[in-house]
DNA sequence: GATCTTAATGCAAACGTTTGCAATGATGTT
DNA sequence: AACATCATTGCAAACGTTTGCATTAAGATC
């Protein structure tokens, strides 16, 4: 506090060393005798001394960082909120730091439209982990033809000059629908926004088992919030009464939306109408009745995404990969 | 890609001024006639330039960047994905953005023991913001002992050498009991753990409301998530049967736990049992019946946590400050 | 004893900004 | 005409690391 700052020069000198010394010793670099090593980074120990990381990154070119950007549309209002893409970001968190980087939190707000120059030229960041595809993807494009190095957290079934990481949501939705089916409903409801990549290849598996089965179905739009699956269900059974036994929800969020609406008019769940939810946010299994849900793999997707961006780093390019997502049953089916 | 980084003295050559000049053009330093100031700007956008923040940091002395650093025990399992926790550090981004700092996410396993030494000596950020007091505060105290721009998320009333902005959560628990009982329950159960200076806090308030008015109350020991509850309520209800009327939960991930419970034995919330949680989740409102809970001002919470923070790096000191909760009544109660 | 190898360390340049001070030219004042 | 003032710009140092290359000392080889 009162005293000033130490670097790396005083250190060294403490040491009785040069400073070329001193910066060899705490990079353990064998160059330097390994008695001297531990010495050096005793005395570091023992006064505190950190590495001034601005120096380091300016002379080493890299920064250490990976920046996490939550890509999120004004316009709908899937809020940042939303449990499960920050529980997506809190694993990503984890992975990042268990390959010895540090995590950048951005957003639109801060980047601006001009990734590349911002993250990478700004020395901001080495690399960036996109979460959300949205539906939009221009930026990211932009960003990569600039050569940033990106991954995204998304549909990986999407062509794109970057690699995508993502739940095979085909498989999901074909899934989710095959259960509700299996378990006697026949006039299904698909509930969210088609025109959301990942969302848009869930419904396509959900039309699959619709057309398989030969049963009835139909789709609302909605945003990605339990709010508009509230209202639009709600709404739906004041309009036509109660044209569904099964509900495929884009979401859990989504899923919990309706559920709330089904039970305030007393329509049992799942004797009346089965749901399946996708994610399995925590909140699916303390819900009464229990969601079922087509679980998403986030860790294992989490830790391929900075695999990825990291072997990015160094010169290799990579493709677009699917995690394999399960169909949890529990008692909303 | 192809052509190298673009410098500022580059830029600087391409407007045929010095790199001085360029420099104070881009930081719109007025000493510089306005029409240069705008063309060397307008050709820097032209370029995609951006400053080299590694650079701009380490001759600045100043980083711009703010650390988060989410402070759980490793005991309990509280877990990252928490959404409450989430929400608060996803309100704390948007403050600190709106401040012109961008936000850097940590937790212990990177900063270690040292947090003055990672983050201030490391020139990693220019101040922390921890969220989560915890049960142990040694490390934030060493941290603000040493110099360390601080402010914490936990309960205001503790006694630290840095400040702590929360609500006050004896007044929320007070609150929430007295509602308990104003709508008729007379056999009060807590849950959660009072050794958490917060929870702590709100466990007092239980027990004035409690004594003011002459009921019987319990308290039961639990870790702060939904299973620990659901499982708590199941052995009790095993055990003894139906001994309370109410109950106050210290979260609201915590009441879902125990709604839950409650549910798949029939008992009827709210005739039977009425539930007050705290923190007001996105889930609150979306359970059946939607629970009644103390509201958190995560908002006004995290907008105050950075002016406080800024304010330390400007060199002033500031006090704890409680933030107002509020009750919201729903169907649970 | 002279030369060669090897191990350990030091010297000094470079990374790309920002900023105090000096320099320049133009304008106003006496 | 000499001088002071002002607006605008440039020079060069400093921020604290890391690392290629040079240097030194010590042991090995002839």
């Amino acid at each position: 506090m009162g005293t000033t700052q130490l670097k790396l020069s005083d250190l060294a000198r403490l040491a009785g060393v040069s400073t070329s010394t001193a910066s060899r010793a705490l990079n353990d670099n064998p160059l330097i005798k390994k008695e001297t090593r531990e010495r050096i980074q005793a005395l570091a120990k023992e006064h505190h001394f950190s590495v001034n990381a601005a120096a380091s990154r300016l002379r080493m070119q890299k920064t250490k960082v990976i920046a996490v950007i939550i890509n999120l549309e004004a316009e709908t209002k899937q809020s940042v909120d939303d449990p499960f893409l920050l529980k997506v970001v809190s694993d990503i968190n984890r992975a990042v730091n268990r390959k010895g980087y540090e995590l950048l939190l951005s957003n639109s707000y801060m980047a601006g439209e001009d990734w590349h120059g911002y993250f990478i030229s700004g020395r901001r960041a080495d690399g960036v982990i996109v979460v959300g595809q949205g539906k939009e993807q221009a930026r990211i494009e932009r960003a990569a033809r600039a050569g940033t190095p990106i991954v995204v957290w998304g549909d990986p079934k999407t062509s794109a000059n970057y690699p995508i990481v993502g739940s095979d949501n085909f498989i999901g939705g074909l899934s989710a629908t095959e259960h509700l089916i299996a378990k006697g409903a026949s006039k299904l409801l698909f509930l969210g926004d088609p025109g959301h990549a990942e969302l848009g290849e869930r419904y396509r598996g959900f039309c699959h088992a619709v057309e398989k089965a030969k049963v009835e179905a139909q789709m609302i739009k909605i945003d990605i919030t339990s709010e508009a699956a509230y209202a639009s269900i709600n709404a739906l059974l004041r309009a036509q009464g109660l044209t569904f036994d099964g509900i495929f929800a884009c979401s859990d969020m989504v899923a919990l939306g309706a559920l709330k609406a089904l039970k305030e008019r007393y329509i049992s769940v799942p004797n009346d109408v089965r749901i399946v939810g996708f994610d399995d946010i925590a909140m699916a299994q303390i819900s009464f009745p229990a969601l079922s849900t087509i679980k998403q793999d986030t860790n294992a997707a989490a830790q391929l995404l900075v695999e990825k961006l990291l072997s990015q780093l160094s010169g290799e390019t990579c493709a677009s990969q699917e995690v394999p997502s399960s169909l949890v049953v529990r008692q909303s089916s």
